[in-house]
DNA sequence: TCCGTCTTAGTTAACGATAACAAATCGGGA
DNA sequence: TCCCGATTTGTTATCGTTAACTAAGACGGA
């Protein structure tokens, strides 16, 4: 077992080493000033201690922690997963580490979560979504770091933002079936008081569907967000049963609207044939699945990146003011739209 | 905009409220001794002047981070993301936070990820998989906090384990085939050199094959962990294509299962007709796709919920030995085999 | 030889909280 | 009234690193 008295630390290394505690911090800072001799000494003497650098000292001394917070709603979520590869990727290359929490689609455990994060002193904060509880948007307002909103374009945003209108893009969609010659659409979605964006795509449709002088009533709210493949078939379920003839289904997750194509199948209605269905997000199950689901890809990874390479440029001050970075979700149409 | 001067500190909350800057630590505190009217006055002080809690001093100070460091293989994985849920759930009542890192089923990023996050001085570490690399290893081992190896049983633990025997459940299935009459049985995996959990499942499905007299050679191992929904379809259409006469496959994880499914539909093979095809993890999509995937599940968010309560027993002193938890995963026969 | 510049290393004093100890205040029973 | 214990508050020093400054050599050109 480990010898287990308290940890070395740099004066130890520096005694054993014999030299100064601030060579030792030094040598283990790539870019100062050592000599490459008394360095190999230093991190020899270091490795024979089992010395392990403290960074709460340092982050406390130097006021940088090189951490950037990042909330998404639910970290079993594919499209918020990739969001977060994107933005790792853009930061590991910095040395920035993301400090990740989920708010399970629910604003106060965001505000709980915000506040929280910000007590460790990030560098910047990436939250999805731009609704917030008013203390939570006061938090970031006054934390003094970049905020960036993603995943939407808030009508205020607090700093910076990349995302897109989740309403325009199903604008797209309920175009393109109208254009097809369709009039009978239905929107399945959650229960849309806490996922913002779901409420957000469900708003879309509505406004696009009356635009278009169409019924806008064939919406179908099952569960709380997010809403799975399961509550996907449910919902998909009591369509068939109170409104089947209906000829065309936006759903609001492609999880969803693959449960909605599995109901289908168990009840011999044929997909494209008799039904259309599409989903959102461009999952991988959208595009394997038979048949392949339509669906709109928001490019969650670009969604990242781009945060990433926001965060940096600010950080070395290349961008000064808030930014409004509009990313285009592309409408992919596939199989299960005729 | 926020007043760009420097934050306040305690110091500043303390003067403003006319206290000592110890009384205002104790007020942010929710155990220790100090009078309502005192502090209702800190927190309106701090509140005023908009002050946020450093975190990174407390922690320095004290000698405790409340962080516990995790490391998963991947982040956009629905049953490391259960592990994460369960461990997040069990830790959060006591304020304890996880700093998330993900490995890309990749030892040496293992390793780097290890050291960055034992620099933050976690209270304690857990990890996915049993295997490491020598300098991952002796900086667990060294590390003076608790470890814990999940998602296996390794041979020679570091500390605690919770997990499961990825061969023997695999083994289940390959008995539940071969009771069922099959001979000619497959497995689909990815590379195997990087996913150890998916090289395990492997050996388990080669010995148990041999245990039982059967040809073990019908394996097909496609791209980089983790495999996918595309990468198991790919697979299913080489096993077709070269060993047709196969009456079953095992594949290392639901969604290269249900990918193998998709390729059958393309191709018009029935499932489970002319042949059976069986999954790994329970995966939503398992429970839902048509047919119902006969799959394997090792509860994933048990494992976290377990890991967790591991944590605050270790922490708390009423565990003083390594622990060995061993999950029970569980065989479900569904509608893609027989 | 001298002086200025560059590189490398040392000294001192924080960063902002709190552990450990000390002191003041309060209340109630004898 | 006095004293004792419980409660609340204050004082001092410190966690481990590093910013800012200083100093000692090394080196080259005049």
């Amino acid at each position: 077992m480990a010898p287990s008295r308290k940890s070395p630390t740099m004066a130890d290394v520096a005694r054993l080493a014999g030299v100064s505690p601030m060579t030792v911090s030094r040598a283990f800072k790539t870019d100062s000033s050592v000599s490459d001799a008394t360095r190999d000494a230093i991190l020899k003497a270091a490795d024979d201690l089992g010395y392990v650098f403290d960074s709460t000292a340092s982050n406390l001394r130097s006021q940088k922690t090189d951490f950037i917070a990042v909330t998404i709603p639910s970290i079993n979520n594919a499209n918020f997963a990739e969001t977060v590869r994107g933005l790792s990727e853009g930061l590991r290359p910095r040395g920035l580490q993301i400090l990740l929490g989920y708010t399970d689609y629910d604003m106060a455990e965001e505000e709980r979560l915000i506040e929280q994060f910000l007590r460790r002193r990030p560098e910047a904060i990436v939250v999805t979504g731009g609704r917030h509880t008013p203390r939570a948007r006061r938090m970031l307002e006054n934390a003094g770091i970049p905020v960036i909103e993603t995943w939407d374009l808030p009508q205020d945003p607090i700093g910076h933002v990349v995302g897109f209108s989740n309403a325009d893009a199903v604008r797209g969609m309920v175009d393109h079936f109208v254009a097809k010659g369709l009039t009978r659409i239905a929107f399945i979605g959650g229960d849309t008081s806490r996922d913002t964006r779901g409420a957000d795509r469900r708003t879309g449709f509505v406004a696009s569907m009356q635009a278009q002088g169409l019924d806008a009533t064939r919406l179908i709210a099952v569960g709380a967000p997010p809403i799975s493949m399961r509550e996907g078939a449910m919902a998909m379920g009591r369509l068939l049963d109170t409104m089947p003839d209906t000829e065309a289904v936006i759903c609001v997750s492609d999880l969803s609207a693959f449960g909605a194509v599995t109901e289908c199948q168990r009840r011999g209605v044929e997909v494209p044939g008799r039904l259309w269905i599409a989903g959102f997000g461009d999952y991988e199950i959208a595009g394997i699945a038979v048949p392949a689901l339509t669906t709109i890809n928001p490019f969650p990874r670009d969604i990242g990146a781009r945060a990433a390479q926001l965060i940096l440029d600010v950080l070395d001050g290349r961008q000064d003011t808030p930014a409004l970075i509009a990313i285009a979700p592309e409408l992919l149409i596939r199989q299960s739209t005729g």
